[in-house]
RNA sequence: GUGGGCGUAGCUCAGUUGGCAGAGCACCGGACUGUGGCUCCGGCGGUCGGGGGUUCAAAUCCCCUCGCCCACCCCA
């Protein structure tokens, strides 16, 4: 048989329930914030994720769906949501519109990696841009809708973890000062950290390991060695945040996986993933769209793991969306099928969800398909109802039953179920 | 990419020193010819993940392979 790509998955009802009404709170909100959908190909020229997330990025390195097509071109599927957005922007002269501009963006995000919970090839970002100011007031306000977002959706123990990552020049000047205080250590730090010491050196704050962590508790905070204009930036943002009630923490060892974030990064994470499994992320990148051939223009952003979201759905969120009460519409004998077929079409037309039993099974059957499968309602149709032009309208939760006319049932339904 | 665990019915699993592939649940039907949840009875359902090897005989032993899960790395 043949089986998905490992790493792929099959969603299947009624969780598309979930999945549509999470992207459908996601529209509501982004756009309530004045935010537009962007859509932009699920694959570019691998140059562009090569230029904006960074070549020595894990992501770059050893994580993308890379391939050449038909005419030696080498193309990759999407490893995140930002660089495609940024290079639609250059594209599209989209600076001739008024700025700033607000884009959000739902679709899959390809990255080849061994899968674990919460980890696919195949995973769904929601993301949100606001390009075209630099502000920390354009910072709070993306966290504000990012929060808001959350909160629709009944989050109440999600955190955003906050940091300054400085301004480019000070990354170079931070790398040094760690290198040059935990070389003296080197001998003592973990392998994957000595490593680090080499190749990345801001990753190790992000180590588990206790001892490295002991170690770089003497390495001096990015915020420290922050350029002052970068520290007052955030400053600005925690100021706002706090003036909303936003719940932020900040967080000095927080470290992203893309290199052009600067300035403010943050990252939301759920006590329900473990630690070092981010629910979302982002930050500002006032140099990506320059870097990448456009106008000097700054920007924030961020994306969340949709399938992540939806893992650690709030329980009350999960079922309201999943008890979706139907109508079943059971006809007896083959002289009530075309009516109740015309009655089907008539309450559906009339606002009542209902379900039609087709396969022609027996009334006791069809009762403990209705038990089996919630219905809240019956209503069967038989020569009885076709003699009498009545419907018997059964409510499985007290066993209680009546006739009725069928163009009562849609208000009789408004009344007794919704 | 590294390390560990696991693949037997739709699901959860049992299967003895190698000897006829099983149970519970679920599904379909009947008892109850138009009324659910309980009970009883019957039925459907299997390349034992796949391939090869050893053997009179393999779910069981050996080799290879595919898939899944967990941890690491890293991230959504």
């Amino acid at each position: 048989m043949i089986q998905r790509p490992r790493g792929t998955r099959d969603i299947l009802p009624p969780d598309t329930r979930l999945w549509n009404r999470v992207e459908a709170v996601a529209r509501e909100v982004f756009s309530a914030w004045g935010a537009e959908e962007i859509r932009t190909p699920v694959f570019e020229h691998t140059e562009l994720f090569v230029r904006s997330v960074g070549e020595t990025t894990d992501i770059v390195h050893k994580e993308m769906y890379t391939f050449l097509d038909r005419k030696e071109r080498s193309l990759t599927l999407r490893p995140e949501g930002t660089a495609g957005v940024a290079r639609a922007w250059i594209e599209n002269r989209m600076q001739d519109r008024s700025l700033p501009l607000r884009l959000y963006y739902i679709g899959p995000m390809f990255r080849y990696e061994r899968m674990q919970r919460g980890r696919y090839r195949q995973f769904a970002q929601i993301g949100l841009e606001i390009i075209g100011a630099e502000t920390p007031l354009a910072d709070a306000e993306l966290l504000a809708a990012l929060h808001e977002f959350l909160v629709r959706l009944g989050f109440d123990d999600v955190e955003i973890h906050l940091n300054n990552l400085g301004d480019p020049d000070d990354r170079q000047r931070y790398q040094e000062a760690i290198r040059q205080v935990m070389e003296v250590h080197r001998a003592e730090l973990c392998g994957d950290c000595q490593r680090r010491l080499d190749e990345n050196p801001l990753r190790l704050l992000d180590c588990k390991v206790p001892r490295c962590q002991e170690l770089s508790a003497g390495a001096p905070a990015m915020d420290a060695v922050a350029s002052p204009a970068s520290r007052e930036h955030v400053a600005g943002v925690e100021a706002l945040l706090a003036r909303l009630g936003v719940p932020y923490r900040r967080n000095p060892r927080l470290v992203r996986g893309l290199d052009y974030y600067l300035r403010t990064a943050f990252e939301v994470v759920s006590p329900k993933l473990g630690a070092g499994t981010a629910l979302g992320g982002g930050g500002r990148y006032d140099r990506l769209i320059a870097d990448l051939g456009g106008p000097a223009v700054p920007g924030v952003g961020f994306a969340i793991g949709e399938d992540r979201l939806i893992d650690v759905l709030p329980e009350a969120f999960r079922l309201e969306t999943l008890a979706r009460p139907r109508l079943y519409l059971v006809p007896l004998g083959d002289a009530a099928q075309a009516w109740a077929l015309e009655l089907a079409r008539d309450w559906v037309r009339g606002g009542v969800p209902v379900e039609l039993e087709v396969t022609g099974r027996s009334a006791r059957a069809a009762f403990k398909r209705a038990d089996r499968d919630h219905f809240p309602v019956v209503v069967i149709v038989g020569d009885d109802e076709l003699a009498q032009g009545t419907v018997t309208v059964k409510r499985l939760a007290d066993g209680s039953q009546t006739r009725l006319t069928p163009d009562r049932v849609p208000g009789w339904w408004l009344e007794h179920v919704r």
